[in-house]
DNA sequence: AGTTCGATATTG
DNA sequence: AATATCGAACTA
């Protein structure tokens, strides 16, 4: 049933702004390497002007509005790739951004592909997560639920911390990325640049 | 500041 | 169809 909070398709069938925090701690494994997750963010489909899923399903965007449990990568900025958990009922579009974890498993298969970096580096953000994983557009749609997602227990409310999406141009200004305090893995960039992207004309 | 490619928007 | 613009980042 939907709506129970100690199943991983209980949870990932809920709202996703319940399913966000309830995935900090819970572990992704793929291709030799496991994340702990310590770092989310909640995406609400069509609800959400900040969400690729808003405008309606595109050949990008169909995975997120296909059933829960699977894996919605996308490409961007010509180089990286970013990781999100689909959540919601099938037909609904919402998902969770994976934006940092830290490295439980497979320390070396993970250095080998980020390269030097300090440890806590490794899958702190969600292009590195992406990289440290090995995930890339062929994983798009990839079933979780079989293993490769496993929840942790229930954070401690105490020590999830929540604060506005990183990166949005045009959103509602909602809190909803959800970080463990405390966990060195947590990404520190700070997106609050003002935009200033305009051409200059004299 | 530069990277570098796909999706989306705009134009012909 | 062709072109323009910019992005749920990261490295230097």
């Amino acid at each position: 049933m939907p709506g129970r909070t100690d199943t991983l398709e209980g949870v990932l069938a809920g709202p996703v702004l319940e399913a966000a925090p309830r995935l900090l701690g819970a572990v992704l494994r793929h291709d030799g390497v496991a994340v702990r997750l310590t770092e989310v963010e909640a995406y609400d489909g069509s609800n959400d002007p900040g969400s690729h899923a808003y405008r309606g399903p595109t050949p990008r965007t169909e995975v997120m509005f296909g059933p829960p449990g699977r894996l919605y990568v996308y490409f961007t900025y010509g180089m990286h790739h970013c990781a999100n958990v689909v959540c919601g009922p099938d037909g609904t579009a919402s998902a969770v951004l994976l934006r940092a974890g830290e490295v439980v498993e497979g320390l070396d298969i993970a250095r080998e592909r980020r390269g030097a970096h300090p440890d806590r580096d490794l899958a702190r953000g969600p292009a590195r997560l992406c990289s440290a994983l090995g995930l890339d557009l062929r994983d798009n749609g990839l079933d979780l639920t079989s293993g490769a997602l496993v929840l942790g227990p229930p954070p401690d409310p105490d020590r999830v911390s929540t604060g506005p999406r990183v990166g949005l141009r045009q959103a509602p200004d909602h809190p909803w990325r959800f970080w463990l305090a405390d966990e060195p893995t947590v990404s520190r960039y700070v997106p609050a640049k003002p935009v200033r992207k305009r051409a200059r004309s004299r």
